[in-house]
DNA sequence: ACCCTTGTTCGACAATACTCGAACAAGGGC
DNA sequence: GCCCTTGTTCGAGTATTGTCGAACAAGGGT
């Protein structure tokens, strides 16, 4: 299956801003952003499984992640050079916010 | 009439990353951020009256702007130092990109 | 061959968000 | 007092988005 990976920077920044302006999908972009590749399950953030898929699929037609396909699974990894190279300082303000508080 | 604008740090990151993340507003920003003072009627960006008042808003609840009531007229101004403060870079990433090209 | 795991896609639904015209509110100028 | 300017608010329409269950696709293991 192909798999749809545009350049980050022919994607116009408001797409990208929107597609880190979710708290699902903020928290996977946390989790990627401490290094390595994931598999999609490893994101349980009390979503469907459905849920997850879209959000992945907006964070990669952002531009922000890359995939790569090995068996059934999906590794999936943030594209932490490029995004810092076109916007640097967004993903360290961004994620050195704190996360939405769970509890409270 | 009572100006609702909550402080920078006690907005969701997803509130401010969701401001930014519209054509019109970030064109709005960009003006803003040339510095000083504008009055909301400055922003002809080809929406209506109504909608230029709504994402002024947008921007104003989401801790991006103050607001000064003179007259008849509202004066807008970027909260600059706010926002470098808590999200240093986030802006100058964001602004350094291109702006949607109107023609082609 | 069969099933299990992993993940995507397809409706469908609810909630938001963007947009507008019209009505309204508040000042300023004459 | 009257009108014009500036801007907000309301109601409505349309589009987009987040969410899910169910169905589907593709591999791997046994």
């Amino acid at each position: 299956m192909e798999i749809h990976e545009p350049e980050l920077r022919e994607v116009p920044v408001t797409v990208v801003l929107a597609a880190l302006a979710d708290d699902v999908r903020l928290q996977i972009v946390r989790t990627l952003a401490e290094g390595g590749e994931y598999a999609c399950g490893t994101f349980e953030f009390g979503v469907s499984k459905a849920t997850r898929s879209h959000h992945l699929r907006v964070l990669r037609e952002a531009g922000l992640t890359r995939t790569r396909v090995a068996g059934t699974s999906r590794y999936v990894r943030l594209r932490r050079e490029e995004i810092d190279r076109l916007y640097p300082g967004l993903l360290d303000a961004v994620l050195s916010r704190a996360a939405p508080a769970v509890t409270s």
